[in-house]
Parts: C-alpha cells; sequence; structure tokens
DNA sequence: CTCATGTAGCTTTTT
DNA sequence: GCTACATGAG
C-alpha cells in the first residue's frame, strides 16, 4: 500500500508484466504514473504525452486500490479539459470512470462543494451561478443606487477589480490599504461589500465566488476540512501554472494533510495572468511541498525538431522559467514559412488557398487550424471562406449560452426554479413585450424594497393594489398566474417538456414566428436544440448548473471544417498544418500588452506565441500583413519582434509584394534600433508617410504608432473585399446563382454582404460579388 | 410605452 | 466598424 518510489523496480524500462496502462510510457513518464506518494511536480512540456502520463497515473491508483475513484480530487481548468481526461480515463479502466465525482474544473468542483455547505456562508444550496453579465447589471445596480456617475465610474472596472480581489482569496474585510483605495475614491472596498451582500440576498454566486466561499468555509470550519482532507487520498492538478491565489490556497489547505498532490503544467504555456493566474504557484512548488518529487517530461512526440527549435528559441528570451530541454526523434521536416503580404484581405486569401491545396492533396480540413491572436480577426477569414465556400468551424466567440434567447430561456427556468431570482425576473419580465416598461418595473422595485421581499412576490402583492395602471396590472396578473402554472406543472413534466411549455405559453416562441428575419429562425433553432440539450441531463438543477458552468456546445455537425480559434483556445490541442495569422506589432503582441504592463505582459505574450507554434505537428506557417483595417481604420504595421526571434535557419520567409523581404527584414532584424534618428526627428512632428519605422518610432510616437493610410486599390490588384460596396442591383426577393450554392433567393442585404436562401445549400451569407442575377 | 435615431465608447485572452 | 446605451418622437 505504501510503496516509496525507491522500493518500486527500475521504472524506466518496460517490463512484459507491465499493466495496460503502463505501455507505450518513457520512463519520466513511468516514473509520473508510479510516483504516487507525496508531492509530486511534473513539469511536461509542450507535446510531451502529459495526458496520457497523468490518466495512467489515475488508472494505476484505482487498479493498484490505493483508492477508490470516490477519493481521488481531479482538477482541471476548462471544461473540455475534464471531459477529454473522463474519455481517456474511461478507455482505460472501464466504466470506473462514473464513479469518479470529483473529476472537473475548479470551478464545477468548487459549486459542488459549496451546494453542501452553502449555509456556513449564507447562502440556500440552491443558489444560482451569476455569469459576467448578471454580475455587471448587479453593479450597475448599486453604482446608481448609491448615486455615482455610471459614465466616470464604469461597473466594469469595478467587476475587474472584485474578480481581482477574489482570485487572490480576498473577502472585503482582507483588502490592504492600497486596494482600498481603489475605485471612486475609495470607494472600492465598500462597493465590494455591498455587492456581496446583494449577492446573498440573491442567493447567488458569481465565479469568483465558487472558490472563495469553499475557501472560506475551509479555513473557518475545522470539520468540513477535514472530512474533505481525508476524503481525498490523492489529489491531481492539470495545468496547474494556470491557477489563481485561492485556486492555490484552496488546493493546499486540501493537500496539506496526505500531501499526496501531483501538479502538472508547463511554466512556458502560461498564458492567464490576466484572469488572474500566477506562475508563481508552479515556480514555488518545491518550497510549498519540500521534499517534492520533480519530474521532467521532455521527449516531444508532436512537433518537427524544424518546428521544436523555433518554439525553444523563442521561449528561451523569457526569463524566470523553471527550464526545459525539449527534444524529439522525428524526422526534421519543413521550416516554418514566414508570409508576409500586403493586408488582412489578402492575409485570408492567402490561407484559403493553402486549405483549397490541401483539400486538393486529400488532406483533411479536420487537421488544420488558424490561430489569432484576438477574436476581431477571425472575420477576415469568416468573410473570405464564405465567399469561396470553405468550411470553417469559429471556436469561441460568442457562446451558445450568451445568447439573449438562451438567457431568456433559461431566465425563465431559473425563475420557475428559484422564485426569489431577481435578475431572472428583471430579464424576462417585459420579454415577450407585456407592456411593463421601466415604469411598472420601478414601481414593482419599490415596493420589492419596502416589504423586503424578491420581485416576483412584489409583483404577485402588487396586482392586489392599484398602484400599477389597470393594463399593467391585468398583464402582470396573467404572468403571475403563469408563472404559478409552471411551478406546479414542473413536477409533473419533464424538464426539456415544461421548457417547451414555458417557451410556447409565454408567447415567447410566437415573438419569434412573428419577426420574419432570419435572425428569428436561428434562434427558433437555438431553442429547440436547448431543450434538445435538455434531455441529457438528469434533472432542472442539474441542467442549469451545467449552462452555468460549461460553456460550449457540443457540434454535431459531420462535415470535416477548417478550425478558426485564439491561440488561448488552442491551448492543449495539435493541428498538422498550423496557420498563425496577424503576427504584426499591435495585433501579435497586442497593442496592449506593449503599452502596459512591461516585460511580463511582453513575456506572457511570448508564451503565447510559443504555445501557438508548439500546437503545429507537422508545418507551421505565419502570416503578417503590411496593412491591416482595425475597428474601422486602415493602419499599416510592422512584422510581430516574435518573428525576429526565430532563429533565421528554421525559417523560410516569402513576401506577396514589393521587392522581396530586405524592406521588412532591415526592419526588425535590428539589434538597438538603426532607425533611433528617424524616430528622433519624427517625434512630435506628423510623420511623413513612411515604412522606416522601428520599435523605437513606435515608443515616441506613443498613442499615434499606427498610421492610418488606406491602400489605394491600384496599388494591390483587386483584393478580395477592399473598399466594396454594396450592389445597386439586388434587391431582397430576387433570384440570384451562385458559383458554388446555385440557384436561390435574397433573403436580406446587409451591405455587401447577402443572405441567401439557396435551393440546395439552405441558409448561407454570401458576398454580393460572387452571385449573379438569375 | 415603444420605436427610431443619434451618440459615444470600445475591443485580448475565459471559468 | 460595431454595439450598447441615451435621447427624442410617435
Amino acid at each position: 500500500m505504501n510503496d516509496t518510489p525507491a522500493s518500486l523496480p527500475d521504472l524506466s524500462s518496460p517490463n512484459p508484466s507491465d499493466p495496460p496502462y503502463l505501455q507505450g510510457l518513457n520512463g519520466p513518464q513511468r516514473q509520473a504514473v508510479l510516483t504516487t506518494e507525496g508531492p509530486v511536480l511534473m513539469l511536461a512540456g509542450a507535446g510531451t504525452g502529459k495526458t496520457a502520463a497523468l490518466t495512467a497515473r489515475l488508472a494505476h491508483i484505482m487498479a493498484t486500490r490505493r483508492a477508490w475513484p470516490s477519493e481521488i480530487l481531479a482538477v482541471t481548468f476548462t471544461n473540455k479539459a475534464a471531459r477529454e481526461m473522463r474519455e481517456r480515463i474511461g478507455r482505460m479502466v472501464g466504466d470506473v470512470v462514473e464513479g469518479m465525482p470529483w473529476l472537473g474544473t475548479f470551478h464545477s468542483i468548487a459549486a459542488k462543494m459549496l451546494r453542501r455547505h452553502a449555509e456556513l456562508v449564507g447562502l440556500q444550496s440552491n443558489f444560482t451561478i451569476l455569469d459576467t453579465d448578471d454580475q455587471l447589471r448587479v453593479l450597475k445596480q448599486l453604482i446608481q443606487a448609491e448615486g455615482l456617475d455610471e459614465k466616470r465610474w464604469p461597473a466594469r472596472q469595478l467587476a475587474g477589480l472584485i474578480d481581482k480581489w477574489k482570485n487572490r482569496g480576498l473577502v472585503p474585510a482582507d483588502l490592504d490599504a492600497a486596494d482600498k483605495e481603489a475605485y471612486a475614491d475609495g470607494k472600492g472596498q465598500h462597493f465590494y461589500a455591498l455587492y456581496q451582500a446583494r449577492l446573498k440576498t440573491l442567493n447567488a454566486c458569481d465565479f469568483g465566488d465558487l472558490l472563495l466561499h469553499m475557501l472560506v468555509i475551509l479555513k473557518t470550519h475545522r470539520d468540513v476540512l477535514e472530512q474533505y482532507q481525508e476524503r481525498f487520498k490523492y489529489i491531481l492538478v492539470d495545468e496547474y501554472q494556470d491557477t489563481n491565489a485561492s485556486q492555490y490556497l484552496w488546493l493546499r489547505l486540501l493537500a496539506q494533510q496526505r500531501k499526496n498532490i501531483c501538479c502538472v503544467g508547463d511554466d512556458d504555456q502560461s498564458i492567464y495572468s490576466w484572469r488572474g493566474a500566477e506562475v508563481a504557484n508552479i515556480l514555488r512548488f518545491e518550497k510549498d511541498f519540500p521534499g517534492a518529487t520533480v519530474i521532467r517530461l521532455e521527449q516531444n512526440y508532436r512537433s518537427t525538431p524544424q518546428i521544436l527549435a523555433a518554439a525553444s528559441a523563442l521561449i528561451a528570451q523569457n526569463s524566470g522559467r523553471l527550464g526545459k530541454t525539449l527534444w524529439t526523434d522525428l524526422e526534421p521536416g519543413d521550416k516554418l514559412r514566414v508570409v508576409g503580404v500586403w493586408d488582412g484581405p489578402e492575409e485570408a486569401r492567402r490561407i484559403g488557398e493553402e486549405l483549397e491545396s490541401l483539400q486538393r492533396r486529400r488532406v483533411s480540413l479536420e487537421r488544420a487550424a488558424i490561430l489569432v491572436r484576438a477574436q476581431f480577426q477571425t472575420r477576415e477569414f469568416e468573410d473570405r471562406f464564405i465567399a469561396i465556400g470553405m468550411p470553417y468551424r469559429i471556436v469561441g466567440g460568442f457562446r451558445f449560452y450568451e445568447r439573449a434567447e438562451i438567457r431568456d430561456a433559461l431566465a425563465y427556468l431559473r425563475l420557475v426554479q428559484s422564485p426569489a431570482d431577481d435578475l431572472a425576473f428583471e430579464r424576462i419580465i417585459n420579454t415577450p413585450k407585456r407592456g411593463l416598461g421601466d415604469k411598472a418595473l420601478a414601481r414593482i422595485h419599490q415596493f420589492a424594497r419596502h416589504e423586503r421581499t424578491p420581485l416576483l412576490h412584489a409583483a404577485s402583492r402588487i396586482t392586489e393594489t392599484d398602484e400599477l395602471t389597470p393594463q399593467a396590472r391585468r398583464q402582470l396578473a396573467n404572468f403571475i398566474a403563469q408563472m404559478r402554472s409552471w411551478q406546479t406543472k414542473a413536477n409533473e413534466l419533464s424538464h426539456p417538456e415544461l421548457t417547451q411549455l414555458i417557451l410556447d405559453e409565454s408567447g415567447y416562441t410566437a415573438m419569434l414566428q412573428a419577426d420574419r428575419s432570419i435572425e428569428a429562425a436561428g434562434r427558433l433553432e437555438n431553442l429547440s436544440e436547448l431543450v434538445r440539450a435538455m434531455e441529457e441531463y438528469e434533472s432542472l438543477e442539474a441542467f442549469l448548473e451545467h449552462v452555468s458552468l460549461v460553456m460550449d456546445r457540443d457540434n454535431n455537425d459531420t462535415t470535416e471544417t477548417v478550425t478558426i480559434m485564439t491561440i488561448h483556445a488552442a491551448k492543449g490541442l495539435e493541428f498538422d498544418h498550423v496557420f498563425l495569422a496577424g503576427w504584426e506589432d499591435g495585433v501579435f503582441p497586442s497593442q496592449r500588452s506593449m503599452d502596459e504592463g512591461g516585460t511580463q505582459s511582453l513575456e506572457e505574450e511570448r508564451r503565447l506565441a510559443y504555445v501557438a507554434i508548439t500546437r503545429a505537428r507537422q508545418r507551421a506557417s505565419i502570416y503578417h500583413a503590411a496593412n491591416r483595417r482595425i475597428y474601422g481604420q486602415w493602419v499599416s504595421s510592422i512584422p510581430s519582434r516574435f518573428i525576429a526571434e526565430i532563429p533565421p535557419e528554421h525559417v523560410d520567409s516569402e513576401n506577396s509584394f514589393g521587392g522581396g523581404q530586405s524592406l521588412w527584414r532591415a526592419n526588425w532584424s535590428a539589434q538597438g534600433d538603426p532607425f533611433a534618428h528617424v524616430a528622433a526627428n519624427a517625434a512630435g512632428r506628423q510623420p511623413a508617410r513612411t515604412m522606416t519605422r522601428g520599435p523605437a518610432w513606435q515608443r515616441a510616437t506613443a498613442q499615434s504608432s499606427t498610421i492610418t493610410r488606406a491602400p489605394a486599390p491600384s496599388e494591390r490588384g483587386p483584393a478580395a473585399s477592399v473598399g466594396a460596396k454594396a450592389r445597386s442591383d439586388l434587391a431582397i426577393g430576387m433570384r440570384v446563382f451562385h458559383e458554388k450554392f446555385g440557384y436561390g433567393d435574397i433573403a436580406d442585404i446587409d451591405g455587401n454582404k447577402l443572405e441567401v436562401e439557396f435551393e440546395q445549400a439552405g441558409s448561407k451569407r454570401v458576398l454580393d460579388s460572387f452571385v449573379k442575377l438569375a
């Protein structure tokens, strides 16, 4: 039972009698699996088979009966990671994985615990979990109530501060002098306390609270702490470099007793400091857990040596790393490609062509991905890919649950489930329109405050008075009667049935049906998808928990598509062909990271670049454009400094315009800054239209580090949608022909983009230049 | 009370 | 460029 690593046979060499879960693992991986006792830090570089080792470790612990599945705490950072781990363990040990109730994200596990002990922090166990939107609305109300100017003290800022405090594990009373100064002349702490009190009356929690409340409980209730310390014989933490202070404290408390904690991470892939993640957590692991075994996974199974060398050289420029030397025994492979293009549309066009060439070579589009720094970059690709009929999928962006119709439906359900959910009440009381506007709502609010009762209850009471206009009163009474009937039926009907009933009876479905726009049709579809998704959950409660914590929707689409996503979203994934778009100073590294945050945030961007490159198995292509339209303005920019940090011997450069690459090279390869004199002259003057811009120039001209200059179309031939104007010969209802999609009718026109209902291909967005009048 | 129009503000990354 | 909000007209 209590094997120490020393008493085990030679760990590093395979043995015929090995259990299946050990087979195919290398030495360090085996060590990571077999060193079950005591603290372990597993430093796992990109693509080194971390998940394999991790799941084998869990399988090993269970197979050797060191712990029951229910006695293992396994935390991941994202839902995707949790799901994957569950699947992989399932493949190893079968149904036993079903018995792992404590495998999940920090947030979902904390929520689960908190529901058991909610009363210890003044909540009921059926508390609702607020998303960022709800959070903001509560704060806005508080700011208004205190009579502050919302313009001057934006709720967003306050939300940011509160989040930061919660990430650091601080309750209002814990704030130090400096923090108290923050926001509205030192009212930060006051608002934090107000906000927490408001959440309590709403019986609600935000994301940060899930962890913070649990942390407070563990700190102040020995019995609860001991109960969990006793229960969790083994603790396993994935992506440890992404943990924030509050998560760290939470883990440390839980691990204190048995000390069987295994943290897996890679300091070079820490990219969430803006969310409160502290790389320091991983850097000081050995201090926190004396005698910890540190295991390094350094053999990379994913990328070619060229890719690996490029990425390693890049990340080597960062300071304060734990340091790893990744190696691989794969074939050298192709060098990285660095492609300079004229502008954003050309970038999209070029990548589109590359993808088409992959298709011709029968490479599945699923094996390719376009990675971007920021969400706005996806538009360019979307426009282009719609035009050429390239199937694509954008990961992230508008999440399913964030859509208005989904949030509305959920608000109805929340209100049925917990009548005290004022936020839900406010959201839907006039959706669909019931003639209950601001005025009526204000009356109800007033009444509720006076009677110290939730809005729904107040609304019901107010219909017995004559405070409202007769019409409003009738509508409100009607709504309340409906709510009552749904509450009753909640016990009789299955939750998907209930949802459908509510949508129909409330008039929500009718409202969308009456709306003849394409969006309305999509919304109806989303709603039926919601109802379908609910069927997989046991109860309404379980489903609501799922939506508030799990942000993605399973995509059942079977067509092969290229994936477009942010680098953040790509962490942990791999693709044969990776297209890295928008590597320009200002885009990547982002302007913000260059302006504020100093070296630290620049190093985080560099880690992001490292993550981006190491997603590639066979081929990585980096693109940078000389001109790009950002927020409606044309800006010209220089290639990302990160490109210059990749050793030339691992790079093939090409430039799609204007005399090769010499000009570009001159701009970025320079040590120091050959254009410093230019910068000195340019400072304070309107810079001439020029390409001679070094980093110093950017610094010298501070915020106006971008030149506004629309590239004349004549300069570059007919780039895809540059300056496109809507055609005047088209109108809604006209019949058109499209090369790829065939015949269809125009359903909507939005500038130069058309919504066309195609006979064969269904409804699609296309550029008007790609259709002919039929 | 609802709808239309105008304005300002804002844009990194996500549980 | 977009959206979200504020303002004014119906």
